[in-house]
RNA sequence: GCGCUUGUGGUGGAAUUGGUAGACACGCCAGACUUAGGAUCUGGUGCCGCGAGGCGUGUAGGUUCGAGUCCUAUCAGGCGUACCA
């Protein structure tokens, strides 16, 4: 019997969906396993083979938990809004929601025909009102609370002292009784320092209160330099933009500030830090979030102002470095700039601030030019009282400490070129320490000139001889016992901007009153997104949405109104940002637990049930984006007592990116002759891609290459023995490369089942590996070897004798390997093992049930649609997905011989091999069986033999 | 610059974690069956050498009876990040 893979798939895939195979429903009865993959954006150009690797590989472990026994959610859906369906909209008018479905639409197809186990009855759509009215609510949330320890005023009995979200109410209750008073002590997160009493809270109006209260919010509308792309016309996040340029369409980027939605991300800095001690992601990935994180430990310290009532604040890890400050600089966008500049240097700072503004990001990049100014202005060092000047330089973030900074040039780099440029002094502080050339880094060695001879500090306060470790507590110590600064820990971590001047997005459900942003109620959540004419920005410079005809909020009847009426009723106009892409995609994992719940984001019993995913895959380029997002998310909702469990991935695997493998042909310059890859080098030539999908073993097929292009029809080749063998190369996969490998085409060629073994067989999931098409025969092959087993010409032979030793030998050898690398997600390894199995059972003429049946049960997670057929030739009514996993036995694997390697004279000399449960005399007899082999007769003092595995005996010969 | 990571045949990649390197697959070679083959089957295939044999896991050392695996130094590639004080 022929393995007709086309028949066998196309009968599964229709009945996996009218039996509803992969439907699952909470079922306290068994346990819980969550399975998800990072859910994609359905492009134009639909998927390429890259695409289900993970999908494959996460599938595989879903069908795998679930022969064990275990109840396993395994979902799908589109994170639907985004760029290139908006920009695909400006260029021609075509609606973004429909070319997004025609694109989910060509998606679905696509996965269908891979014949993954995914629940679709649960699949989301973040575009999807009945999606982002739990966006919006979440948002709405984030608005409502701020993030403290618990404060006095509303602290319940028994509470533990976690900071955490908390509704802003607790907030206002203590502010009523002590207004900010001793507010420091409870950890709140706050955009600035505000200071106010009780009496001056309750004298504020309602916008006044509203405006402080904005400064605590976690969503908070904020006045911050952004990220500004005037070609994208859109703010970006830190994590979108790339090099200086978006991520996005590759277009410069400047800074600019704007008034805008903002996630206090920051608030949670520790939290999200803390909480990857408790997760299973690989080290590389935490270690990327730690440093985007950027936790430091230092000192705030405060500087006087000479001549002046004017101090300021820096940050710095290496207070012990004090004695060395020869220098002070400020952010070119900081407020002191302004303070601190003098008439007689004003112009100069003009002059740098207008040349700072001009630069772009990029610039900042590529240039990087050591630039600066002299404000004018000298600070007073609190421990000398020297005088030192303050400069004004881009090399300090504003958004970074307090953007100001002492400068140390003997002891960091960046402040050693700024002072070699300018000419400024340096003083080492460490012994030994050469700065003649470059500044000395390292926080190791012992003090010196700190103070220097001659020079006396505050209170005789003295670091020299000291360690750098032991000059750092004893400065800390000092500052803080003399008032000086205090100790302080800051985070890298910035809070994310959280509007977009975009159309394709969730809109914020948000409407101003006062110039002061009001919630729409809850209840009339969802806020729909309206149509609009035109997908650019209005005349006036509004965003998209103010093209939008009915776009305003009427309270009387919670409706949208239009904006005609504006002026006669009470109708308040509506925020016209949209969300950023991370907002739909930070909490969808939970939103699968209970999809069609318009109650609540997730109900009690369904987030109960399944908690939290057991095992999330995707890629790794979304390290500081949507896993940060989502965890900051996800903390949000805990919090609120919504999601269950503190990290929302209990395990993340990453997969490998499929890079392309590019086929080129070489063209004689200025001729249409195109010459083989091996006599290329006679000539001068171009090379030039080819689509992949004419070459053949990197031969290329010469008629479609003339029909491939109208050009080429007339090319004439030089061929080397007959054939033309074109170049190749690793490349991304994409159109203009012509490496785009379509699954589409594999599938039909060879079939779903073989796509997926041979995307598995490749390589490791988690390593980046380029497609080659060629080797596919190989999986394809062993398919129909496999198939064959079954078979005796057009029977179905599997019989009901016993096995043999052998048989169960090659079966148990199997069980063991599979299970244990899918446990390891080694699946590359695992395929080979059913390879071997098939070709020793094929060899022992094997066509019985009691060692085929468990088989089919085993390749069931790799190749489920041959795997369901051979499961019912069985016999069987069920499907394979409800078989239960093979049970490995130890018994049948136990080896009969054990290799011993002899060593004598101080060299392994050979092996021999000898009965497992042999005891030491037996192997010494053995040992000695070997002494005589001419070969070794010269070496006749034997020290020892060392047997393996685990017992070395000394044996004494001669 | 910093952090992470990987170096094994012509290619993708194995190696029970210190025990006879190169499993499995592609490719290549030979043979069989074919009118034909980008079909199928069988055998071979790390390198040098006719051979005995020698050499081989980026490079150089070290530990060990024994090293792809452990240690030290060094080189090369990939990914991330970027003036974070």
């Amino acid at each position: 019997m022929e393995y007709n893979f086309r028949d066998i798939e196309k009968k599964w895939q229709q009945r996996w969906v009218a039996m509803q195979t992969y439907k699952v429903t909470e079922d306290k009865e068994r346990r819980k396993f969550y399975v998800l993959n990072m859910f994609p954006y359905p492009s134009g150009a639909g998927l390429h083979v890259g695409h289900p690797l993970g999908y494959i590989a996460s599938d595989i472990y879903a069908r795998y938990k679930r022969l064990q026994g275990f109840n396993v959610l395994n979902p799908m859906g589109y994170d639907a809004y985004g760029l290139p369906a908006e920009q695909y909209a400006i260029q021609t008018g075509q609606h973004p929601a429909i070319t997004t479905e025609a694109n989910i639409a060509r998606y679905r197809e696509q996965l269908d025909k891979i014949g993954f186990s995914f629940d679709w009855s649960r699949e989301v759509r973040t575009c999807d009102p009945q999606y982002y009215h739990w966006t919006q609510w979440a948002f709405q949330k984030m608005f409502g609370s701020f993030f403290s320890s618990p404060l006095p005023t509303s602290r319940k009995k028994g509470e533990e002292d976690c900071p955490k979200a908390r509704p802003v109410e607790e907030l206002v209750a203590y502010f009523e009784e002590h207004g900010t008073e001793g507010l420091e002590e409870f950890g709140v997160a706050q955009s600035e320092e505000l200071s106010f009493t009780a009496s001056e809270w309750k004298a504020y109006d309602e916008v006044q209160k509203q405006q402080v209260l904005m400064n605590y919010r976690i969503a908070y509308l904020g006045e911050t330099m952004v990220n500004w792309c005037p070609e994208l016309g859109t703010v970006l996040a830190n994590d979108e933009v790339v090099d200086g340029v978006s991520e996005r369409g590759g277009f410069p980027v400047v800074q600019k500030k704007m008034k805008q939605w903002c996630l206090r991300v920051s608030a949670y800095a520790q939290r999200l830090l803390d909480g990857l001690e408790t997760i299973d992601w690989t080290e590389s990935l935490k270690e990327t979030q730690r440093n985007w994180i950027g936790r430091s430990e230092g000192a705030e310290m405060e500087f006087k102002v000479k001549d002046s009532e004017k101090s300021f604040t820096i940050f710095t890890t290496r207070a012990d470095t004090i004695f060395g400050v020869t220098f002070m600089v400020l952010a070119p966008e900081s407020e002191l700039v302004k303070e601190l500049t003098t008439p007689g240097q004003q112009a100069a700072v003009d002059e740098y601030l207008a040349y700072v503004k001009k630069r772009t990001e990029r610039d900042r990049i590529s240039d990087r030019k050591v630039t600066g100014v002299f404000s004018g202005s000298h600070a007073i060092n609190p421990f000398t009282g020297q005088e030192i000047p303050i400069w004004i330089s881009e090399y300090v973030l504003a958004g970074y400490g307090t953007g100001a900074i002492m400068a140390v040039p003997a002891h960091d780099s960046r402040d050693y070129a700024f002072a070699r440029h300018f000419n400024l002094p340096i003083i080492p502080l460490i012994e030994g320490a050469d700065v003649s050339h470059e500044s000395f880094d390292a926080k190791e060695g012992t003090v010196m000139n700190s103070p220097a001879d001659g020079t006396t500090a505050l209170d005789g306060f003295s670091l020299n001889g000291l360690t750098v470790k032991e000059a750092i507590t004893a400065t800390k110590a000092f500052v803080a016992s003399h008032n000086l600064g205090r100790v302080k820990v800051n985070f890298r971590l910035r809070d994310a901007i959280f509007s977009r001047q975009r159309y394709w997005g969730e809109p914020f459900p948000v409407y101003y009153k006062d110039g002061m942003p009001q919630m729409i109620p809850e209840e009339c959540l969802p806020l729909e997104l309206p149509d609009v004419d035109k997908f650019l920005p209005t005349e006036t410079g509004e965003p998209p949405l103010g093209n939008a005809r009915r776009w305003a909020w009427d309270t009387a009847s919670c409706s949208v109104a239009d904006c005609s009426t504006i002026d006669n009723k009470t109708v308040f106009p509506l925020e016209l940002n949209t969300m950023p892409g991370f907002a739909g995609s930070s909490a969808y994992y939970l939103r699968y637990m209970d999809p069609h719940n318009d109650q609540a984001l997730v109900s009690p019993e369904a987030g109960g049930y399944w908690q939290n995913v057991d095992l999330y895959v995707g890629g790794s380029e979304h390290a500081t984006g949507h896993l940060i997002y989502s965890r900051f998310w996800n903390k949000f909702l805990f919090d609120l007592g919504v999601s269950r469990k503190e990290e929302p991935f209990q395990k993340l695997v990453n997969q490998g990116m499929i890079q392309g493998r590019s086929n080129f042909v070489y063209r004689i310059k200025d001729t249409n002759t195109f010459v083989s890859l091996g006599l290329k080098d006679q000539y001068d030539v171009t090379p030039l891609h080819v689509d992949v999908n004419i070459v053949s073993g990197d031969v290329l097929d010469i008629e479609a290459f003339k029909d491939w292009r109208p050009e080429y029809a007339t090319a004439e080749f030089i061929l080397e023995e007959g054939k033309y063998v074109c170049g190749w190369a690793v490349e991304k996969m994409s159109k203009s490369m012509f490496n785009v490998v379509n699954p589409d085409m594999i599938v039909e060629k060879f079939g779903a089942d073989t796509l997926r073994l041979y995307e598995m067989f490749l390589g490791p999931v988690e390593q980046a590996k380029p497609w080659d098409t060629n080797g596919i025969d190989g999986s394809h092959r062993f398919l129909k070897k496999f198939w064959n087993m079954f078979w005796q010409k057009d029977a179905f032979a599997v019989t009901d004798d016993e096995p043999t030793a052998a048989e169960m030998k090659a079966l148990h050898k199997l069980i063991k390997k599979v299970t244990e690398d899918i446990e390891s997600f080694s699946y590359n390894t695992a395929i080979p093992a059913f390879m071997i199995a098939t070709n020793e059972l094929t060899q022992l003429k094997c066509q019985k049930r009691a060692v085929l049946e468990p088989i089919v049960v085993l390749i069931a997670p790799f190749a489920p649609h041959i795997a369901e057929e051979l499961w019912q030739q069985l016999g069987h009514e069920t499907s394979v997905c409800d078989a239960q996993w093979p049970a490995f036995e130890e018994k049948y694997l136990v080896e009969d011989t054990v290799k011993m390697m002899v060593a004598f004279n101080g060299k392994t000399r050979f092996s021999i091999d000898f009965p497992a449960d042999a005891d030491n005399a037996t192997i010494e007899a053995a040992a000695r069986s070997h002494e005589l082999t001419p070969k070794y007769l010269e070496d006749k003092s034997i020290v020892k033999v060392i047997i393996v595995p685990k017992r070395m005996i000394n044996i004494v010969m001669k």
